[in-house]
DNA sequence: GTGCTGATGTCACAGACTGACATCACGGCG
DNA sequence: CGCCGTGATGTCAGTCTGTGACATCAGCAC
């Protein structure tokens, strides 16, 4: 077949997670990575743009699947719905790998420097739901604070679910549960 | 007087933003800056924790002011009130400098690494906020979810009075306005 | 004046990233 | 069948960030 063993880009990422929950992020190296993957370190970044990016370049294109989610959504669907039915979508992805997402986020959150790369990825999301709502002819500031609003009732019900030992319920749940009780407090209680 | 010429950390930091405007953030080096300073690429390094972090480091401990003026809100304030109470009293003191915060800002947006810092730094101010709320028996998800909000409404009232070329507002008149846009927006509208 | 302290300088170094060039299997094409 | 282009990888040299260890030196206390 290949010249080469299949998949370097897959390897590459498998190798990273195992390493940093074994040493730690900053205690692994990118030639560390790359030696256990079977390839350079050169090669390591041809795949990914830097050392964090490892971590957070998956298969989907999450902005497409929630600017099109929002786009799909009835003209009379207020904005914070239409946002809220981008992230249940989203939700339904990392839902079927919650091990794989408590792993992951174990690495992240105990490294500040992917917690950044978390956090702008996130931001780079909620700039696209905010995107679409102007598409929808939603204006600005509008369209900027419902899709910010959506990002923390995600961020917070990711967490819930995250840490959620007795795994009662889905991301979905969770997220739900967190734009509703978003709204009881900007009502003021 | 001294041995040294005085404030070397307020002499890196006007060089940095002088360097960062003139050639970039990327294209300035550490060594560019203490040089321009009268200093060390070392010592730059004893002042700041890292190169991005001269544009970061305030005179003023922002957590701790968000969490007194929390604190100091009347027990039967909404905890919405009192993250908005928080954040005017900040807007406050970035007011008084409207065109030292657009020239830093505009670098920052320049460069996506600055801007990673720029959300950690904003999340961290929000998790002070989430904690000054637990503080006064806020509970989780409630106390997360207020403070993000809050952020949010920062975030885009921050950027609206940055590029308000008419100058006509101040900062906390347009933070104050996206805290309603949030209220009417998570209220469905 | 002696010695301590704190800010700075000097030096060496690991590790992240990049540009330029070399290698080499595979697939097409004559 | 053999040549050749292509694309993924390897090799190498280099810049820059960030850090540890040690040296320097003015001022201050005693």
């Amino acid at each position: 077949m290949g010249r080469w063993e299949p998949d370097a880009r897959g390897r590459l990422m498998a190798a990273a997670i195992e390493l940093f929950l074994e040493h730690g992020f900053e205690q692994t190296t990118v030639a560390d990575i790359a030696a256990r993957a079977g390839l350079t370190e050169r090669t390591f970044y041809r795949h990914y743009a830097d050392k964090r990016e490892v971590l957070f370049a998956g298969p989907i294109d999450l902005h497409a699947l929630l600017a099109e989610t929002i786009a799909a959504q009835s003209d009379s669907a207020a904005p914070i719905d239409a946002v809220a039915a981008a992230l249940d979508t989203v939700g339904g992805l990392l839902q079927q790998n919650r091990e794989g997402s408590r792993l992951r986020q174990r690495v992240i959150d105990a490294n500040p420097m992917l917690r950044e790369r978390e956090l702008i990825k996130l931001a780079s999301l909620g700039a696209a739901m905010a995107d679409a709502l102007r598409a929808r002819g939603v204006t600005d500031p509008t369209a900027s604070l419902t899709a910010e609003a959506g990002i923390a009732a995600f961020k917070v019900g990711f967490e819930t679910w995250i840490n959620d030992a007795t795994d009662a319920h889905d991301l979905q749940h969770h997220v739900s549960e967190c734009f509703d009780q978003l709204k009881a407090v900007t009502a003021g209680r």
